[in-house]
DNA sequence: ACTATCCGTGAAAGCGTTTTCTTGAAGTCC
DNA sequence: GGACTTCAAGAAAACGCTTTCACGGATAGT
């Protein structure tokens, strides 16, 4: 049982111990961990050592609950694990690092609903980011008339609100897709291989192909667009669909990487020519994508994130700076597209 | 000017007020928070009720401070934005969460060195992982010695030292590669493009790699062993030397997957061809492999992870649970060695 | 009935910092 | 040169919770 491990706490050192080691009373000791006022350098002297002799660190928790700030950022991410989120999280981790802050992550996928939102909330952490369907609107809601500092990334504030977001260009990016794929290799049938009908992605990246279609005097077919879900299985299986239908199509545009990865699978089985027979593009630019020699919509997905730290990080410090940030989006031809 | 934003105070809902709205103690609410007793259940629902409507949160810092223990679990990895971190991270990520923890991430790559590591030792987190290199000797020795609860990674104790540590098989595996190489291809030159010589993993697969050869009567040459780093790119111009000095070789075991892609394109494009020409084997089975047909060495990133995490809570909960544990790998025919 | 045991609950003592608030000494000004 | 600032540094009051302790009221034992 876990009656023993614990006497580790006699070992503790705390300010106190770096006070009276170097003579001096803990605010002093304070000052110097914070820089916060000026110390006679002869004793900054002796407490500097005291503090390395000893060992000492001060306590998160114990500034935290004083200080009235954790120097740390939630994020609130719907999977961890996804590909996606390596590129983001790097931009997140290292900009939130460089300002000196902790990085709390928490995944919203599993039963994160009730108690889950917790420790995220106020006081826990200093600020939040939400990524796209990680944003629920009740949170959001919340959150907003609390006063409590967050940013949205990838995904646009509900109508009405105010609230600093950074996205991609969605819509342009899909229209180049469009584009290229008309003009470089006259496709005129484009599947649309959409994600989930919740995701602000998603449903931009959809309107941009439409958009495109109509602006290139191209009609559009309802019976392209095929549903997915962010995911290679799923988009598999639409792809599957469309052929046992017997839909004619010369292209696909997936809104994402891992379901063109999917349509690829799927257009293979069925002996079709990926980028000869039909142009498979997709939407992101995911690490795989230059290995699979994947034409894809490449998103600045790292800046994303860093810019999302730099803004929620001015919230904190209670600078208003509103900065919503959407950021470009370029056109990757590759082999897959009938490209090289 | 940061002097604005600070009347956001007056909105803190702290304990007391939901004691005073339910008229209770404080304490009764306390145990309620923690079902640390029995309470009347009249006054449970009147608290219950009196939480709900404040949409009262406790403050992770007071409890840590007053509960000394943070319910967080501290991470060090070197980079995050690896790869091969993704499936780990959702092993720990989930394992934690499930646990009851919150996880904290910090990488090690920039300048993790001083009081970069401070977060993470005592009493901010209630136990550490380390991942393979961020696991500095000193570091090891020092959490030993004060007896803060930690497991190691992809990584071994240094020698004499019991510390709990989770890792995979990496010799059988790398000599599963080198039998299958010389069993079904006819493999008898086979390069080994290592990796970093700090990195436990790397000695390791090399040490399988030797171990193999001599087991099947095969010569090892020193001049098949080229340098690497893990990374695609060192690997494309280490085996680009290779053919530039014109040294036969009929097969590559790259120490990781990455390098195994720079491999591929390096062959390419000196027009051999990958499978047929020239066998090439990864390992680690990442995301991509399988995109990739990259013949790998799978490990159980994942339940690595997670199962580090079990680790460290027991040990966090005061039990000695010191069981170390070394995944099985197992090899993955696939194109890029000449299967299929 | 009368004491001995239990148990739910409140009071209060921390937990380790940061942050006023004070204080006394040094420096400034006419 | 005496009254007025200035300022480094200590004392003490939060910060919001957990936990120990003590107190009655209720239950049980004989």
């Amino acid at each position: 049982m876990g009656r023993k491990a614990r006497e580790r706490k006699a070992g503790q050192v705390t300010i106190v111990d770096v006070a009276s080691l170097a003579e001096v009373s803990i605010s002093t000791v304070s000052r110097i961990l914070n820089g916060s006022a000026y110390v006679d350098p002869e004793k900054r002297e002796r407490i500097e050592a005291a503090i390395r002799d000893l060992g000492f660190a001060p306590k998160a928790a114990a500034r935290a609950l004083a200080g009235r700030r954790t120097k740390t950022l939630g994020l609130l991410v719907p999977e961890i694990s996804d590909d996606f989120f390596v590129p983001m999280l790097r931009g997140i981790e290292g900009a939130a690092r460089l300002a000196g802050y902790e990085l709390l992550i928490k995944t919203t996928s599993y039963g994160g609903g009730g108690r889950g939102n917790w420790a995220l909330g106020e006081h826990n952490t200093d600020g939040l980011l939400l990524f796209a369907d990680s944003a629920d609107p009740e949170l959001v809601a919340d959150l907003s008339v609390r006063g409590f500092p967050f940013v949205l990334l990838y995904t646009e504030p509900p109508a009405g609100m105010r609230i600093p977001s950074v996205t991609v260009e969605n819509e342009s990016g899909s229209a180049a897709v469009v584009s290229h794929l008309a003009a470089a290799h006259g496709r005129s049938r484009i599947v649309c291989l959409s994600g989930p009908e919740s995701n602000h992605d998603a449903a931009a990246r959809l309107r941009g192909y439409r958009a495109a279609l109509e602006s290139l005097g191209m009609a559009f077919d309802p019976g392209l667009v095929a549903p997915g879900d962010f995911s290679a299985p799923v988009a598999a299986s639409s792809i599957r669909g469309l052929l046992r239908r017997k839909v004619a199509f010369d292209a696909v545009f997936a809104c994402d990487d891992g379901a063109a990865m999917g349509a690829i699978g799927a257009l293979g089985e069925a002996g079709i020519r990926v980028g000869a027979d039909v142009s498979v593009v997709g939407f992101d630019d995911l690490a795989f994508a230059a290995h699979s020699s994947l034409a894809t919509v490449r998103a600045p997905t790292e800046e994303v994130g860093a810019h999302g730290v730099r803004i929620l990080i001015s919230l904190v410090d209670g600078g208003e700076g509103l900065e919503s940030l959407v950021f470009p989006t370029v056109f990757v031809p590759r082999r897959s597209c009938g490209c090289e």
